[in-house]
DNA sequence: TTAATTGTATATTGTATATGTACAATAGGC
DNA sequence: GCCTATTGTACATATACAATATACAATTAA
């Protein structure tokens, strides 16, 4: 129950609370985090930590579930998959492309500076480049 | 007018519709697309273009305007400003890097190839280090 | 002054989020 | 094998937000 502490949820940010507790452990699954065949708190535990009803957990949980992240069973809990085949998608990349300078533009206009934004960048592919892991 | 044209809305993406005008034109703002002083589209005009109601450009418009991109004024239209001094947030620097690994995150999930998203990453971050011009 | 153009305000309707509540399935104790 | 607790699921509902329809206000130009 250690990676539930790593999770902020902001009530008032507008976005969806169950689309922050997925964006936010896909961030942690992506980046290895957790391992594989690793038992996830319930539905009803994380509720708690986070002060949420244990529904949007599962909705969180069940989108997760579909991307090929979790096992999700009733009785079982949420359990860590390897994920080894994810489904190539075709217009992913220019998804990606746009959604990418969209979210430099937005924090270019909340007064970062262009040179931490390309810091940032340039950390994160060298991350990549290294294999995702470090 | 011609700038309407490099808009694409998506119906069908879930993300309401004023947030991708808003998203759109503050990206192609920050890559330097417009003159300072350049009449933007009536509302009424991007609206038909975009084959949507005038009230939910006139509402991209309104936060753009908020933003300091635009000086938005009755029978004058929208006209794009210089925004030299954006005032500058705390803790847009974390926000920043957070929902850039959220990014990262949800484009692997889709497929992207890590090498692919390091790519645009780190092409990105170069244009950034020039000035954002190029 | 008048009329047309442009952004704005308000009400309405559909949709989605988060919750309350009840149910279904299954692992473990007996 | 049966019972019980635990876990995810299904469904209805309150609430809020998004997009629209419609009417209004302001301002420019003739």
């Amino acid at each position: 129950m250690r990676h539930s502490r790593t999770l902020r949820i902001d009530l008032a940010s507008g976005q969806p609370v169950y689309e922050q507790i997925v964006s936010g452990l896909r961030a942690l699954l992506v980046s290895g985090e957790f391992e594989s065949g690793e038992q996830l708190p319930t539905v009803r535990q994380l509720a708690i930590d986070l002060g949420i009803h244990h529904n949007t957990v599962a909705e969180a949980y069940r989108v997760l579930a579909e991307e090929g992240w979790l096992d999700l069973r009733r009785r079982r809990g949420a359990v860590v998959l390897d994920r080894r085949g994810p489904k190539a998608t075709p217009e992913a990349k220019q998804d990606f492309r746009k959604r990418l300078e969209e979210l430099i533009a937005k924090a270019i206009t909340n007064g970062v500076p262009r040179s931490v934004v390309a810091a940032h960048m340039a950390e994160l592919a060298k991350k990549l480049g290294n294999g995702g892991k470090a």
